[in-house]
DNA sequence: TAAAATTGACTGACCGGTCAGTATAGGGAA
DNA sequence: TTCCCTATACTGACCGGTCAGTCAATTTTA
Protein backbone atom coordinates (compact mmCIF):
# COMPACT_ATOMS: atom_id res chain seq x y z
CA UNK A 1 0.00 0.00 0.00
CA UNK A 2 1.71 3.34 -0.90
CA UNK A 3 1.01 6.48 1.04
CA UNK A 4 1.94 8.57 -1.82
CA UNK A 5 -1.54 10.91 -2.52
CA UNK A 6 -3.27 9.49 -5.30
CA UNK A 7 -2.84 11.91 -8.17
CA UNK A 8 -5.09 10.00 -10.43
CA UNK A 9 -8.41 11.33 -9.48
CA UNK A 10 -6.86 15.16 -9.95
CA UNK A 11 -5.32 13.90 -13.10
CA UNK A 12 -8.99 12.44 -14.06
CA UNK A 13 -10.15 15.78 -13.66
CA UNK A 14 -7.86 17.54 -15.17
CA UNK A 15 -8.26 15.60 -18.10
CA UNK A 16 -12.24 15.72 -18.31
CA UNK A 17 -11.73 19.55 -18.06
CA UNK A 18 -9.99 20.05 -20.71
CA UNK A 19 -12.17 17.79 -22.61
CA UNK A 20 -15.00 19.85 -21.54
CA UNK A 21 -13.27 22.57 -23.17
CA UNK A 22 -12.10 21.30 -26.17
CA UNK A 23 -14.70 19.03 -26.93
CA UNK A 24 -17.48 22.29 -26.63
CA UNK A 25 -15.30 24.62 -28.70
CA UNK A 26 -14.85 21.83 -31.51
CA UNK A 27 -17.29 19.45 -30.93
CA UNK A 28 -16.60 15.70 -30.39
CA UNK A 29 -14.92 14.70 -34.63
CA UNK A 30 -12.94 17.88 -34.83
CA UNK A 31 -11.70 17.90 -31.23
CA UNK A 32 -7.97 15.87 -31.51
CA UNK A 33 -6.77 13.86 -28.49
CA UNK A 34 -3.52 15.64 -28.98
CA UNK A 35 -5.60 19.07 -28.66
CA UNK A 36 -7.01 17.70 -25.25
CA UNK A 37 -3.85 16.53 -24.05
CA UNK A 38 -2.35 20.43 -24.73
CA UNK A 39 -5.03 22.20 -23.33
CA UNK A 40 -4.70 19.73 -20.10
CA UNK A 41 -0.61 20.88 -19.87
CA UNK A 42 -0.05 16.65 -19.98
CA UNK A 43 0.76 14.79 -22.71
CA UNK A 44 -1.09 12.31 -25.13
CA UNK A 45 -0.12 9.38 -23.60
CA UNK A 46 -0.64 10.36 -20.36
CA UNK A 47 -4.56 10.32 -21.89
CA UNK A 48 -4.17 7.04 -22.52
CA UNK A 49 -2.60 6.55 -19.05
CA UNK A 50 -6.02 8.04 -17.55
CA UNK A 51 -8.18 6.64 -20.01
CA UNK A 52 -8.63 3.73 -22.44
CA UNK A 53 -9.60 5.61 -25.23
CA UNK A 54 -11.44 8.82 -26.60
CA UNK A 55 -14.52 7.34 -26.31
CA UNK A 56 -14.21 6.17 -22.61
CA UNK A 57 -13.60 10.31 -22.45
CA UNK A 58 -16.54 10.96 -23.89
CA UNK A 59 -18.49 8.34 -21.69
CA UNK A 60 -16.53 10.08 -18.60
CA UNK A 61 -17.92 13.68 -19.89
CA UNK A 62 -21.75 12.49 -19.86
CA UNK A 63 -22.15 11.82 -16.20
CA UNK A 64 -20.26 15.17 -15.41
CA UNK A 65 -22.47 16.94 -17.95
CA UNK A 66 -25.98 15.29 -17.33
CA UNK A 67 -25.40 14.35 -13.32
CA UNK A 68 -29.14 15.19 -12.09
CA UNK A 69 -28.68 17.87 -9.46
CA UNK A 70 -31.49 16.93 -7.68
CA UNK A 71 -29.90 17.09 -4.13
CA UNK A 72 -32.00 19.68 -2.31
CA UNK A 73 -34.32 20.29 -4.60
CA UNK A 74 -36.75 17.21 -3.05
CA UNK A 75 -37.23 19.66 -0.14
CA UNK A 76 -39.82 21.59 -2.49
CA UNK A 77 -41.69 18.17 -1.45
CA UNK A 78 -42.16 18.88 1.91
CA UNK A 79 -42.70 22.88 1.99
CA UNK A 80 -46.03 24.50 3.21
CA UNK A 81 -46.23 27.16 0.85
CA UNK A 82 -48.96 27.61 -1.66
CA UNK A 83 -47.91 24.86 -4.93
CA UNK A 84 -47.50 27.87 -6.77
CA UNK A 85 -44.72 29.55 -4.93
CA UNK A 86 -43.26 26.33 -5.01
CA UNK A 87 -43.14 25.76 -8.52
CA UNK A 88 -42.17 29.35 -9.47
CA UNK A 89 -38.85 28.40 -6.79
CA UNK A 90 -38.40 25.18 -9.05
CA UNK A 91 -38.53 27.36 -12.39
CA UNK A 92 -35.95 29.94 -10.91
CA UNK A 93 -33.78 27.26 -9.45
CA UNK A 94 -33.59 25.27 -13.05
CA UNK A 95 -33.23 28.44 -14.68
CA UNK A 96 -30.07 29.41 -12.61
CA UNK A 97 -28.79 26.13 -13.46
CA UNK A 98 -29.61 26.38 -16.92
CA UNK A 99 -27.24 29.85 -17.34
CA UNK A 100 -24.61 28.39 -15.53
CA UNK A 101 -24.97 25.71 -18.29
CA UNK A 102 -24.89 27.88 -21.08
CA UNK A 103 -21.20 27.94 -21.89
CA UNK A 104 -21.53 24.01 -22.41
CA UNK A 105 -24.63 23.95 -24.66
CA UNK A 106 -22.83 22.95 -27.89
CA UNK A 107 -21.27 20.02 -25.61
CA UNK A 108 -24.97 19.32 -24.22
CA UNK A 109 -26.07 19.44 -28.32
CA UNK A 110 -23.54 17.49 -29.35
CA UNK A 111 -24.73 14.70 -26.59
CA UNK A 112 -27.73 14.69 -28.10
CA UNK A 113 -26.87 14.37 -31.42
CA UNK A 114 -25.00 11.13 -30.41
CA UNK A 115 -27.91 9.98 -28.52
CA UNK A 116 -29.58 9.31 -31.44
CA UNK A 117 -27.25 6.35 -32.54
CA UNK A 118 -25.83 5.30 -28.95
CA UNK A 119 -28.34 3.93 -26.85
CA UNK A 120 -25.86 3.87 -23.57
CA UNK A 121 -25.45 7.98 -24.17
CA UNK A 122 -29.63 7.86 -24.77
CA UNK A 123 -30.14 5.94 -21.71
CA UNK A 124 -28.14 8.54 -19.38
CA UNK A 125 -30.05 11.13 -20.96
CA UNK A 126 -33.47 9.74 -20.51
CA UNK A 127 -33.06 9.20 -17.16
CA UNK A 128 -31.40 12.38 -15.62
CA UNK A 129 -35.05 13.58 -17.58
CA UNK A 130 -37.22 11.43 -15.74
CA UNK A 131 -35.35 11.99 -12.55
CA UNK A 132 -36.59 15.59 -12.69
CA UNK A 133 -40.00 14.96 -14.22
CA UNK A 134 -41.01 12.75 -11.34
CA UNK A 135 -40.29 16.01 -8.87
CA UNK A 136 -41.96 18.13 -10.87
CA UNK A 137 -45.24 15.60 -11.30
CA UNK A 138 -45.55 14.78 -7.43
CA UNK A 139 -45.37 18.59 -6.61
CA UNK A 140 -48.28 19.52 -8.72
CA UNK A 141 -49.96 16.10 -7.46
CA UNK A 142 -49.88 17.97 -4.28
CA UNK A 143 -51.68 21.29 -5.82
CA UNK A 144 -54.58 19.52 -7.15
CA UNK A 145 -55.23 16.83 -3.79
CA UNK A 146 -55.03 20.57 -2.19
CA UNK A 147 -57.41 21.87 -4.84
CA UNK A 148 -55.53 25.02 -5.74
CA UNK A 149 -54.65 23.47 -9.05
CA UNK A 150 -57.79 23.88 -11.36
CA UNK A 151 -56.62 20.43 -13.66
CA UNK A 152 -57.36 16.76 -13.23
CA UNK A 153 -54.24 15.43 -14.59
CA UNK A 154 -50.34 15.91 -12.93
CA UNK A 155 -48.50 14.41 -15.85
CA UNK A 156 -49.74 16.48 -18.33
CA UNK A 157 -49.44 19.40 -16.52
CA UNK A 158 -45.69 18.69 -15.65
CA UNK A 159 -45.06 17.66 -19.56
CA UNK A 160 -46.26 21.37 -19.99
CA UNK A 161 -44.00 22.88 -17.52
CA UNK A 162 -40.91 20.63 -18.80
CA UNK A 163 -41.62 21.58 -22.61
CA UNK A 164 -41.23 25.23 -21.53
CA UNK A 165 -38.12 24.67 -19.32
CA UNK A 166 -36.13 22.85 -22.33
CA UNK A 167 -37.93 24.93 -24.97
CA UNK A 168 -36.85 28.04 -23.91
CA UNK A 169 -33.09 26.80 -23.48
CA UNK A 170 -33.68 25.91 -27.40
CA UNK A 171 -35.37 29.50 -28.33
CA UNK A 172 -31.99 30.87 -26.90
CA UNK A 173 -30.19 29.35 -29.09
CA UNK A 174 -32.23 30.45 -31.89
CA UNK A 175 -32.13 33.85 -31.03
CA UNK A 176 -29.76 34.54 -27.95
CA UNK A 177 -30.38 38.14 -28.73
CA UNK A 178 -33.76 38.07 -28.23
CA UNK A 179 -33.94 35.46 -25.73
CA UNK A 180 -33.04 35.61 -22.00
CA UNK A 181 -33.45 32.41 -20.38
CA UNK A 182 -34.26 33.49 -16.83
CA UNK A 183 -36.65 36.01 -17.72
CA UNK A 184 -38.55 34.23 -20.58
CA UNK A 185 -38.86 31.38 -18.02
CA UNK A 186 -40.03 33.26 -15.99
CA UNK A 187 -43.13 35.03 -17.96
CA UNK A 188 -43.76 32.12 -19.68
CA UNK A 189 -44.32 29.86 -16.92
CA UNK A 190 -46.16 32.52 -15.50
CA UNK A 191 -48.91 32.23 -18.29
CA UNK A 192 -48.89 28.38 -17.95
CA UNK A 193 -49.17 28.50 -14.01
CA UNK A 194 -52.03 31.36 -14.79
CA UNK A 195 -53.71 28.22 -17.03
CA UNK A 196 -53.23 25.88 -14.29
CA UNK A 197 -54.85 28.04 -11.56
CA UNK A 198 -57.95 28.48 -13.47
CA UNK A 199 -60.72 26.27 -14.39
CA UNK A 200 -60.64 25.34 -18.67
CA UNK A 201 -62.75 27.62 -20.33
CA UNK A 202 -62.17 26.84 -23.82
CA UNK A 203 -65.13 26.76 -26.00
CA UNK A 204 -63.51 26.66 -29.33
CA UNK A 205 -63.25 23.56 -31.40
CA UNK A 206 -59.49 22.64 -32.45
CA UNK A 207 -59.16 21.63 -36.01
CA UNK A 208 -58.71 18.31 -36.68
CA UNK A 209 -56.47 18.51 -39.79
CA UNK A 210 -54.69 15.17 -40.89
CA UNK B 1 -26.44 22.22 -77.82
CA UNK B 2 -27.75 19.48 -77.22
CA UNK B 3 -31.66 18.00 -76.60
CA UNK B 4 -30.31 15.38 -73.78
CA UNK B 5 -32.43 15.54 -71.08
CA UNK B 6 -30.94 17.52 -68.26
CA UNK B 7 -30.83 14.77 -65.59
CA UNK B 8 -28.54 17.02 -62.88
CA UNK B 9 -31.38 18.14 -60.69
CA UNK B 10 -32.86 14.64 -60.70
CA UNK B 11 -29.31 13.33 -60.26
CA UNK B 12 -28.57 15.80 -56.83
CA UNK B 13 -31.99 15.20 -55.68
CA UNK B 14 -31.00 11.49 -55.63
CA UNK B 15 -27.44 12.13 -53.93
CA UNK B 16 -29.41 14.43 -51.23
CA UNK B 17 -31.46 11.92 -50.93
CA UNK B 18 -29.21 9.20 -49.94
CA UNK B 19 -27.00 11.81 -47.95
CA UNK B 20 -30.53 12.44 -45.67
CA UNK B 21 -30.56 8.85 -45.21
CA UNK B 22 -26.93 7.99 -44.70
CA UNK B 23 -26.37 11.17 -42.34
CA UNK B 24 -29.29 10.76 -40.89
CA UNK B 25 -28.46 7.09 -39.19
CA UNK B 26 -24.66 7.70 -38.82
CA UNK B 27 -24.14 11.28 -38.04
CA UNK B 28 -22.20 13.57 -40.69
CA UNK B 29 -18.83 12.49 -39.79
CA UNK B 30 -19.17 8.88 -39.69
CA UNK B 31 -21.36 8.42 -42.60
CA UNK B 32 -18.57 8.16 -45.19
CA UNK B 33 -18.73 9.63 -48.72
CA UNK B 34 -18.66 6.19 -49.71
CA UNK B 35 -21.52 4.90 -48.03
CA UNK B 36 -23.41 8.24 -49.50
CA UNK B 37 -22.59 6.57 -53.10
CA UNK B 38 -23.68 3.06 -52.28
CA UNK B 39 -26.82 3.90 -50.79
CA UNK B 40 -27.63 6.54 -54.19
CA UNK B 41 -26.63 3.87 -56.23
CA UNK B 42 -24.10 6.21 -58.24
CA UNK B 43 -20.14 5.97 -57.24
CA UNK B 44 -18.46 8.60 -55.40
CA UNK B 45 -16.55 10.34 -58.37
CA UNK B 46 -20.49 11.22 -59.46
CA UNK B 47 -21.07 12.69 -56.46
CA UNK B 48 -18.23 14.93 -57.32
CA UNK B 49 -19.54 15.47 -60.37
CA UNK B 50 -22.33 17.34 -58.64
CA UNK B 51 -21.27 18.39 -55.60
CA UNK B 52 -17.89 20.00 -54.41
CA UNK B 53 -17.33 18.29 -51.27
CA UNK B 54 -19.05 16.65 -48.68
CA UNK B 55 -19.51 20.35 -46.53
CA UNK B 56 -21.71 20.90 -49.82
CA UNK B 57 -23.63 18.23 -49.59
CA UNK B 58 -24.27 18.88 -45.98
CA UNK B 59 -25.14 22.82 -47.09
CA UNK B 60 -27.48 21.65 -49.42
CA UNK B 61 -29.51 19.47 -46.99
CA UNK B 62 -29.57 22.49 -44.43
CA UNK B 63 -31.76 24.18 -46.77
CA UNK B 64 -33.76 21.12 -47.53
CA UNK B 65 -34.49 20.51 -43.54
CA UNK B 66 -35.32 24.05 -42.80
CA UNK B 67 -36.89 25.43 -45.41
CA UNK B 68 -39.57 27.90 -43.77
CA UNK B 69 -43.40 25.92 -44.69
CA UNK B 70 -45.23 28.68 -43.96
CA UNK B 71 -47.01 28.42 -47.00
CA UNK B 72 -50.48 28.91 -46.23
CA UNK B 73 -49.75 29.42 -42.54
CA UNK B 74 -50.70 32.89 -43.72
CA UNK B 75 -53.85 32.86 -44.28
CA UNK B 76 -54.40 32.63 -40.47
CA UNK B 77 -53.99 36.49 -39.76
CA UNK B 78 -57.11 37.09 -42.47
CA UNK B 79 -59.76 34.07 -40.92
CA UNK B 80 -62.70 35.53 -38.48
CA UNK B 81 -62.52 32.88 -35.99
CA UNK B 82 -61.65 33.71 -32.86
CA UNK B 83 -57.70 33.61 -32.11
CA UNK B 84 -58.03 30.59 -29.83
CA UNK B 85 -59.35 28.44 -32.02
CA UNK B 86 -56.45 29.64 -34.81
CA UNK B 87 -53.99 29.38 -32.46
CA UNK B 88 -55.03 25.88 -32.00
CA UNK B 89 -55.28 25.46 -35.81
CA UNK B 90 -51.68 26.91 -35.86
CA UNK B 91 -50.39 23.91 -32.93
CA UNK B 92 -52.42 21.07 -34.72
CA UNK B 93 -50.19 21.96 -38.47
CA UNK B 94 -47.01 22.50 -36.59
CA UNK B 95 -47.62 19.00 -34.87
CA UNK B 96 -48.15 17.60 -38.13
CA UNK B 97 -45.29 18.89 -39.50
CA UNK B 98 -43.28 17.76 -36.47
CA UNK B 99 -44.52 14.28 -37.11
CA UNK B 100 -43.65 14.46 -40.27
CA UNK B 101 -40.08 15.07 -39.29
CA UNK B 102 -39.30 12.84 -36.36
CA UNK B 103 -37.56 10.37 -38.64
CA UNK B 104 -35.18 12.79 -39.32
CA UNK B 105 -34.82 14.33 -36.10
CA UNK B 106 -31.18 12.77 -35.84
CA UNK B 107 -29.98 14.85 -38.71
CA UNK B 108 -31.77 18.48 -36.93
CA UNK B 109 -30.04 17.49 -34.07
CA UNK B 110 -26.85 17.19 -35.97
CA UNK B 111 -27.04 20.61 -37.76
CA UNK B 112 -27.86 22.24 -33.98
CA UNK B 113 -24.84 20.67 -32.91
CA UNK B 114 -23.29 22.04 -35.95
CA UNK B 115 -24.38 25.64 -36.04
CA UNK B 116 -22.55 26.40 -32.78
CA UNK B 117 -19.62 26.26 -34.67
CA UNK B 118 -20.54 27.12 -37.49
CA UNK B 119 -22.20 30.64 -38.71
CA UNK B 120 -23.77 29.81 -41.61
CA UNK B 121 -25.62 26.85 -40.34
CA UNK B 122 -26.77 28.86 -37.19
CA UNK B 123 -28.12 31.90 -39.47
CA UNK B 124 -30.13 29.48 -41.69
CA UNK B 125 -31.81 27.65 -38.58
CA UNK B 126 -31.72 31.70 -36.88
CA UNK B 127 -33.86 32.76 -40.03
CA UNK B 128 -35.98 29.88 -40.07
CA UNK B 129 -37.19 30.01 -36.52
CA UNK B 130 -37.67 33.80 -36.70
CA UNK B 131 -40.07 33.75 -39.47
CA UNK B 132 -42.24 31.76 -38.18
CA UNK B 133 -42.33 33.08 -34.93
CA UNK B 134 -43.25 36.22 -36.28
CA UNK B 135 -46.31 34.85 -37.54
CA UNK B 136 -47.39 33.61 -34.11
CA UNK B 137 -46.90 37.36 -33.23
CA UNK B 138 -48.98 38.61 -35.24
CA UNK B 139 -51.94 36.54 -34.12
CA UNK B 140 -51.32 36.87 -30.69
CA UNK B 141 -51.22 40.89 -30.96
CA UNK B 142 -54.77 40.10 -32.76
CA UNK B 143 -56.15 38.48 -29.62
CA UNK B 144 -54.91 41.17 -27.51
CA UNK B 145 -56.07 44.47 -29.60
CA UNK B 146 -59.63 42.56 -29.73
CA UNK B 147 -59.73 42.06 -25.94
CA UNK B 148 -59.61 38.35 -26.61
CA UNK B 149 -56.43 38.03 -24.73
CA UNK B 150 -55.57 39.06 -21.48
CA UNK B 151 -52.11 39.17 -21.89
CA UNK B 152 -50.45 42.81 -22.59
CA UNK B 153 -47.06 41.37 -24.33
CA UNK B 154 -47.73 39.15 -27.50
CA UNK B 155 -44.03 38.78 -27.97
CA UNK B 156 -43.62 37.34 -24.16
CA UNK B 157 -47.09 34.84 -25.08
CA UNK B 158 -45.63 33.82 -28.43
CA UNK B 159 -42.36 32.99 -27.24
CA UNK B 160 -44.34 30.84 -24.46
CA UNK B 161 -45.72 28.95 -27.24
CA UNK B 162 -42.81 28.52 -29.19
CA UNK B 163 -41.28 27.42 -26.16
CA UNK B 164 -43.78 24.32 -25.69
CA UNK B 165 -43.68 23.40 -28.95
CA UNK B 166 -39.54 23.18 -29.25
CA UNK B 167 -39.84 21.62 -25.87
CA UNK B 168 -42.25 18.76 -26.67
CA UNK B 169 -40.32 17.97 -29.55
CA UNK B 170 -37.06 17.83 -26.62
CA UNK B 171 -39.54 15.52 -24.09
CA UNK B 172 -40.18 13.35 -26.76
CA UNK B 173 -36.71 12.58 -27.61
CA UNK B 174 -35.87 12.32 -23.77
CA UNK B 175 -38.55 9.62 -23.67
CA UNK B 176 -40.49 8.56 -26.87
CA UNK B 177 -42.36 5.83 -25.21
CA UNK B 178 -44.10 8.43 -23.00
CA UNK B 179 -44.18 11.82 -25.10
CA UNK B 180 -46.88 11.48 -28.11
CA UNK B 181 -46.09 14.96 -29.59
CA UNK B 182 -49.38 15.96 -31.54
CA UNK B 183 -51.25 14.82 -27.76
CA UNK B 184 -48.88 16.83 -25.85
CA UNK B 185 -48.68 19.24 -27.94
CA UNK B 186 -52.43 20.22 -27.77
CA UNK B 187 -52.59 19.49 -23.69
CA UNK B 188 -50.16 21.79 -23.08
CA UNK B 189 -50.72 24.26 -25.38
CA UNK B 190 -54.57 23.97 -24.13
CA UNK B 191 -53.44 25.04 -20.60
CA UNK B 192 -51.10 27.83 -21.84
CA UNK B 193 -54.05 29.36 -24.07
CA UNK B 194 -56.24 29.10 -20.72
CA UNK B 195 -53.70 30.69 -19.01
CA UNK B 196 -54.01 33.74 -21.86
CA UNK B 197 -57.50 33.93 -21.80
CA UNK B 198 -57.35 34.75 -17.87
CA UNK B 199 -56.31 37.73 -16.29
CA UNK B 200 -53.54 37.03 -14.17
CA UNK B 201 -54.32 36.26 -10.74
CA UNK B 202 -51.09 34.74 -9.11
CA UNK B 203 -50.28 36.16 -5.63
CA UNK B 204 -47.52 34.56 -4.38
CA UNK B 205 -43.69 35.95 -4.66
CA UNK B 206 -41.61 34.45 -7.00
CA UNK B 207 -38.29 33.50 -4.83
CA UNK B 208 -35.01 35.29 -5.84
CA UNK B 209 -32.27 32.85 -5.58
CA UNK B 210 -29.26 33.86 -6.66
C1' DT C 1 15.73 0.46 -7.01
C1' DA C 2 11.46 -0.82 -8.52
C1' DA C 3 7.06 0.70 -9.53
C1' DA C 4 4.34 4.44 -11.20
C1' DA C 5 3.85 8.21 -14.11
C1' DT C 6 4.97 10.68 -18.17
C1' DT C 7 6.62 11.64 -22.72
C1' DG C 8 6.26 12.26 -27.84
C1' DA C 9 7.91 10.03 -32.01
C1' DC C 10 5.94 6.64 -34.54
C1' DT C 11 2.52 3.45 -36.97
C1' DG C 12 -1.04 2.15 -39.88
C1' DA C 13 -5.92 2.28 -40.79
C1' DC C 14 -8.90 5.24 -42.72
C1' DC C 15 -11.18 8.37 -45.89
C1' DG C 16 -11.96 12.83 -48.59
C1' DG C 17 -10.89 14.04 -52.75
C1' DT C 18 -8.58 13.29 -57.56
C1' DC C 19 -8.09 11.80 -62.10
C1' DA C 20 -7.12 8.89 -66.05
C1' DG C 21 -9.92 6.39 -68.39
C1' DT C 22 -14.64 4.50 -70.14
C1' DA C 23 -19.42 4.86 -71.77
C1' DT C 24 -23.15 6.98 -74.03
C1' DA C 25 -25.79 10.01 -76.63
C1' DG C 26 -26.55 13.49 -79.86
C1' DG C 27 -25.12 15.81 -84.16
C1' DG C 28 -23.10 16.55 -88.48
C1' DA C 29 -20.70 14.99 -92.73
C1' DA C 30 -20.71 11.98 -96.59
C1' DT D 1 -27.22 4.53 -92.93
C1' DT D 2 -22.71 4.59 -91.29
C1' DC D 3 -18.86 6.74 -89.16
C1' DC D 4 -16.63 9.89 -86.44
C1' DC D 5 -16.51 13.79 -83.22
C1' DT D 6 -17.46 16.06 -78.99
C1' DA D 7 -19.64 17.01 -74.59
C1' DT D 8 -21.48 15.10 -70.78
C1' DA D 9 -21.87 11.55 -67.41
C1' DC D 10 -19.82 8.24 -64.79
C1' DT D 11 -16.36 4.97 -62.64
C1' DG D 12 -13.19 3.19 -59.05
C1' DA D 13 -8.24 2.62 -58.11
C1' DC D 14 -5.26 5.46 -56.04
C1' DC D 15 -2.95 9.27 -53.38
C1' DG D 16 -1.79 12.00 -49.51
C1' DG D 17 -3.02 13.85 -45.23
C1' DT D 18 -4.76 12.93 -40.76
C1' DC D 19 -5.10 11.16 -36.24
C1' DA D 20 -6.34 7.48 -32.58
C1' DG D 21 -3.73 4.72 -30.34
C1' DT D 22 1.07 2.40 -29.10
C1' DC D 23 5.36 1.83 -26.89
C1' DA D 24 10.31 2.26 -25.80
C1' DA D 25 12.59 5.37 -23.29
C1' DT D 26 12.85 8.58 -19.50
C1' DT D 27 11.74 10.82 -15.18
C1' DT D 28 9.53 10.95 -10.77
C1' DT D 29 8.28 9.08 -6.49
C1' DA D 30 8.34 6.31 -2.28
Amino acid sequence: MSTKPDLSEERKSQILDAAMETFSKQGFYKARMSDIAETSGLSKGSLYWYFESKDSIILALLERVFEPELKDFRNLLHDHRPVEARLNEYIDRTGNDMVKMLKWMPLVYDFIALAFRQEVIKKAISSYYKQTMELLIEIIQQGIDSGELQVDDAEEAAIAIGSILEGTVVLWFYDPDQIDIKTHLKSSTRLLVNGLLHPIISSSQTANSI
